[in-house]
DNA sequence: CCAATTGTTCAACAACTATTGAACTAAGGA
DNA sequence: TCCTTAGTTCAATAGTTGTTGAACAATTGG
């Protein structure tokens, strides 16, 4: 079971640069980067907003071809479109994840909790 | 003599991506890109948008640290920052140029009047 | 000095973005 | 069946973005 999302050949660079220009957004793609082996649902990234703000991310993303959802139960796993992207844009997403590994806000949800 | 850029390591990824999110922008970078020998005059880019128009995508463009303009005479000379950019974020602006060479917009500026 | 060229700044405006709380839907378990 | 869990949808709002025309500044050339 899974909701529309775009076709591999309808994914738009300047859309997908901008989707990936919103700090929120480009942690949660480096968290599924990074954990690309277990699948994630949305609350996997409540501590990145509220429930409702990342409902609102997660479809910017869905939309714009970067990530696939899929409905489990009452749950929604989320994945990275690796693949399809790769295929259409060589080299994007691996340097994109690669140079936001300095960044702050990307671990947070891992563990950065050390107060 | 040239005006205020930011300093390689206060470039910031968000930042760039979302500036390079933008179609307009994404033609300039992509023309500067390829034709990095030659030296680039704003009104280069005079396809892409009104004369206003370009002086706030060029602006955005080098406030995010994506171009260098240099003031020569009564023109500003613009490149690209690219030593900077891929020291900072490698093979980022080499996937970004590549995937757009698909663009539409992108060529407008070199050559595509065949009406 | 006066005019032309090159580009910036300003005020205005429509359109879009991110964020929120309240209300809602759908599935699963007691 | 009723409640909980997981997530969406909606309306509202504050802030940002791209675009425009008019006015401005700075350099060059007569």
């Amino acid at each position: 079971m899974t909701l529309p999302h775009p076709a591999a050949d309808q994914i738009s660079l300047p859309n997908v640069l901008s989707v990936l220009g919103d700090p929120t957004r480009l942690a949660i793609v480096t968290y599924l980067a990074r954990n690309a082996d277990i699948p994630q649902s949305c609350s996997q990234f409540l501590d990145y907003g509220s429930k409702t703000n990342l409902s609102y991310h997660l479809a910017k993303l869905r939309e714009a071809g970067v990530t696939r959802a899929e409905v489990v139960g009452t749950s929604r796993m989320i994945s990275l479109r690796r693949t399809e992207l790769d295929a259409r844009f060589p080299g994007l997403l691996d340097s994109v994840i690669a140079a936001a590994g300095e960044l702050p806000l990307a671990g947070a949800a891992s563990a950065s909790r050390d107060d």
